[in-house]
RNA sequence: UCCCCAGUAGCUCAGUUGGCAGAGCAGGUGGCUGUUAACCACCGGGUCCGCGGUUCGAGUCCGUGCUGGGGAGCCA
């Protein structure tokens, strides 16, 4: 008897098989029972007449919870009444484990009691869809970069100093008399492998201690941070657009189901084709300003400059030459006009935010050495990074790519908490 | 760190002017010959977040602490 997988059951219409999975619910008529099963490729419903099914299962009926671990065992029929239009006639059912009461009910539940349940929560058709779809843009991002010749690079997660100096870290004392810091970016490392392998990419976990408590910000999430050699601030943003066209496209491409789930809207993302809109920082302040807002040349924008400015376009903006006095460290100002930096943002649509933040790269040592002193980092810590201009600099650039917000924005999210498996926040570490 | 909101059954919530603690779901029992979060009847289930105060009397009003949610700043 072949075990067979629910996404699969058309295959083996009329055909007795077996399916193993989890009882989601069930519900019964007069001698008509039904089970519906869940195995992560599907849902399918079990139907059990009496006559027709081993009574020996029509009497375990009433034991069945919801949650228990089963093998069932029937005929695949076509069955207009049956939802996904294939049901299994039982012939028997094998009991793994009678669930104990689940706690997450088949209704509405509040927010806090679904994240202390976020292990069991992951069972719930919309979390499977956010979580699949979350698979799908970190696949076709990598794929976007493998085929373009790129060599994923994995930076360490412990670090001696700030990426960007700025930022709260997470510290250790690990390493005896000298503090190690969780990484929050990868990007000095891909400049490092930027030298070693030309074009380069890492995708891993970074950590912000921020006390930042918003639908936005996660503890720990995740990024995918390309670093190019010979490249100047228009080819990255030239990366950035392909790479999240082919993310849109391989969603819509491959998860039609799962958007249907959430009930997302497929015609904003349909609508995500090329060019997208690019302006300068100074064009985005006129809007803001055009709009009422009372913002100064110098200021960095705040969440709700961003989804003001968003809302003007139906797909993504591209913002670049932002003020370098709002940038980090290793930002190269524009020669022509230096206190501009050579870097850009990519804004999502429909107010999901800044997804992407990059740019080229300082490459004369000197400058860069001034940069870290302004910046008051400790120089000793930076010193390799230095090296990396020293013993023959490039032009170079890359950005980085929040993957819970562009699976947020994909999905239509309320928050970027369901966006990630267990997601880390102020004040949330568990389950 | 600051601002706003909430905390009542396992879960989601209602609770009037301060006057006996409630419903739906989940759980249990029974019924129903094709259900779609099935339905119907019945049953069990409470530190009303903690502490202090006002009052004859507090789930309700006041103070305070804790927890959770939303937002600001900062960021992806």
């Amino acid at each position: 008897m072949a075990i067979v997988t629910i996404n699969t059951v058309g295959k083996h219409e009329d055909q007795s098989v077996t399916i193993c999975g989890w009882l989601t619910h069930k519900r019964s008529s007069g001698r008509i029972r039904f089970l519906v099963l869940r195995d992560g490729t599907g849902i399918i419903q079990a139907t059990m007449i009496k006559g027709e099914t081993d009574q020996q299962a029509i009497d375990l009926y009433p034991e069945l919870t919801q949650e228990s671990s089963l093998a069932v065992t029937g005929t695949v029929r076509r069955d207009q009444r049956a939802p996904g239009g294939y049901e299994i006639l039982v012939a028997g059912i094998e009991v793994f484990q009678i669930a104990e009461t689940y706690p997450i009910a088949p209704k509405e539940h509040g927010v806090g009691f679904l994240m202390d349940h976020r292990h069991l929560w992951l069972r719930s058709p919309r979390q499977r869809a956010i979580l699949r779809i979350r698979h799908t843009v970190i696949d076709s991002a990598r794929k976007f970069f493998d085929d373009q010749g790129f060599t994923l690079l994995d930076a360490p997660i412990l670090t001696p100093s700030s990426c960007e100096g700025t930022t709260t870290l997470f510290e250790t004392d690990y390493f005896g008399n000298r503090k190690a810091f969780l990484s929050q970016s990868g990007q000095l490392y891909m400049e490092a492998g930027a030298m070693a392998f030309g074009k380069v990419y890492c995708c891993g976990p970074t950590f912000r201690a921020e006390k930042s408590k918003t639908r936005r910000h996660l503890t720990e999430f995740w990024m995918i941070e390309p670093e190019i050699a010979f490249a100047d601030l228009g080819t990255i943003m030239g990366l950035a657009e392909g790479l999240i066209l082919a993310i849109v496209e391989a969603v819509l491409k491959t998860r039609q189901p799962e958007l249907q789930i959430l009930k997302r809207d497929v015609t904003k993302l349909e609508q995500i084709q090329p060019p997208f809109h690019v302006l300068r920082y100074d064009e985005a302040l006129q809007i803001l300003r055009d709009a009422g807002e009372s913002i100064v040349w110098g200021q960095d924008f705040g969440g709700g400059h961003e989804t003001m400015i968003s809302n003007h376009f139906d797909k993504p903006v591209l913002i670049h030459r932002y003020p370098a006095e709002t940038r980090a460290f290793y930002m190269k100002n524009d020669p022509d006009r230096p206190e501009v930096a050579l870097c850009m943002d990519v804004l999502a649509p429909e107010g999901y935010g800044e997804i992407i933040g990059g740019g080229q790269r300082e490459d004369v040592p000197d400058i860069l050495e001034q940069k870290i002193q302004q910046a008051e980092l400790p120089a000793e810590d930076f010193a390799w990074y230095v090296d990396l201009r020293r013993y023959g600099s490039v032009p170079h650039a890359g950005f980085g790519l929040g993957i819970e917000r562009t699976v947020a924005w994909i999905c239509g999210l309320e928050h970027v908490r369901e966006a990630i498996p267990f997601p880390r926040l102020l004040d949330r570490l568990h389950p």
